[in-house]
DNA sequence: GTGCGATTAGAATATTCATTCCATTTGTTA
DNA sequence: TAACAAATGGAATGAATATTCTAATCGCAC
């Protein structure tokens, strides 16, 4: 048995169960697991219900809370209901801080300063992001995307973890994706099967990486359905696309959070898969 | 009797009590008062201590909760227990509802509907990601990167695009990058080289992928200083770690928009930089 | 002051709850 | 394979809780 936990904030709980995690047993550590992620529903939950929703029987989690060395599930209660507590009122007081900090923050060079300012930006260009993108275009992209037999994904350097993670989500929904990154050589071999049953989508900011451009106007030439993610109506995969997505005011590559264009192609292939029912 | 007060928010709850409150007895004005004053008193607490700290007999108490149209205390202590709720977690009951509400309905399934459905998922987790991370944790990620010799990356499947864009950005700024993508067989023969003086960011999500969870602790044990980011301080990648950012509330796999962790590395990045002068 | 309706307090009750206990299962060592 | 220890699930138990009920009290009109 652990030492008694008398009063112990919820940090230090958290600490605590991350710590024994692997001592404890497989049932517990399942319960160690849901607490972490629910700890609002341990706080204001009773034993049943918790263990419901963590699929386990009630005397399991009574046992969790004497593993961590509470008297009971009670004890152990008290702990995710302070922060609770700790949640309404001095949040604001917190908020107040952190902002003055952040002024303070001399030159605003401070990570934390950075991290704000990040984030900030990435607010607003989500703004952005839906109120320029109307419904006749996702309609159409996701049209094009229902009907193709492979899709393939043309997204070079800071484009690509755009490419990477449409990728990924069209993958794990059934598509059938061909990743055009240049491993091993040319992207175009890559391309050659691309036909007009299939799609691309591309995905492209200044400095407009060159394959991309190069590569772009010889798939549209040979028919294949084209949607096209860039910053620009000037930029060179927006000539013979069939959906064009502009996301404006993107800053300088290595500034660029990203943001906008993953939350677009999330929501092609989501929309996607759900339009597909 | 009044109307019954099915689903009400505690707002329109203070409302309601203080219009009706010179319309009530002596003793239910007095716990208007204090129920007003100390609703976290009456979120947490039972009939008994509610009406010892208020003084007043309990019973009093559960007259006060059907003057106000509820079926019992039980019932209207819900109310003030969404307080709590919301306090912690600014968005994340809206989100729900919002999801639930809208997932059913025909509109839910348009894209448009789902793009803005994402944007409104991904402002919630930038205010919970400026919220979780603290200043002390990227001061310390932030020199860790500065003093090593060559960055070593390591994030599979899902967190694969954030990988790649810390890749681009930290290669932008001139650092040295090792990307661990496992292309042409093996990330061990990859990550070889990597030693004390080097550095490694590791990105897993759940479901942790099996590679990531593997090498994660041979890099560790090598001496390799580590920042972690991950959804759970029970994840594979917390073990060892020097700095571990903890992202909550990632949603499942296919869901995620991988916004926070984007804008974290993003932070990292350009905060490294900048401290660098 | 008297009578009547509304209000109240406290005891009684029925329910819900956390906890404990034990039989069974699971995993491990010999 | 056998025997043992650890862990588990579910029923039993007793405590705690919300609610109801009733007798007493209060406020008020007459």
């Amino acid at each position: 048995m652990n030492k008694a936990q008398g009063a112990m904030s919820y940090d230090e709980l958290r600490g605590a169960i991350a710590q024994r995690h692997r001592a404890l047993s497989g049932r517990l550590q399942q319960i160690a697991e849901f607490v972490l992620d629910h700890p609002t529903d341990v706080a204001l939950g009773t034993v049943a219900e918790v263990a419901q929703r963590s699929g386990v029987p009630p005397s399991a989690i009574v046992r969790f809370a004497h593993a961590l060395g509470f008297g009971g599930f009670t004890e152990m209660q008290q702990v995710f209901r302070s922060r609770l507590v700790a949640g309404v009122a001095p949040s604001y007081k917190a908020r107040l801080a952190r902002m003055k900090s952040e002024e303070k923050s001399v030159l605003g060079r401070q990570p934390a300063a950075v991290l704000s300012r990040f984030v900030a930006e990435a607010q607003s260009s989500l703004v952005a992001l839906s109120q320029s993108v109307h419904a006749r275009e996702l309609d159409a992209a996701t049209a094009i995307l229902a009907k193709a037999r492979d899709i393939y994904l043309l997204g070079l350097g800071g484009s690509f973890p755009v490419a990477t993670h449409l990728a990924y989500v069209l993958r794990k929904l059934g598509r059938r994706v061909v990743l055009l990154d240049g491993t091993g050589g040319s992207i175009h071999e890559q391309s050659h099967a691309a036909t007009g049953e299939d799609a691309l989508v591309a995905i492209s900011f200044r400095n407009y990486y060159p394959d991309t451009a190069r590569l772009f106007p010889e798939l549209v030439a040979r028919g294949v359905p084209t949607i096209s993610i860039t910053d620009s109506l000037l930029s060179p995969i927006v000539e013979g696309a069939r959906v064009v997505f502009e996301i404006q005011d993107m800053p300088e590559p290595a500034l660029r959070t990203l943001v906008a264009p993953m939350c677009l192609v999330q929501a092609m292939a989501i929309g996607l898969d759900l339009a597909a029912d």
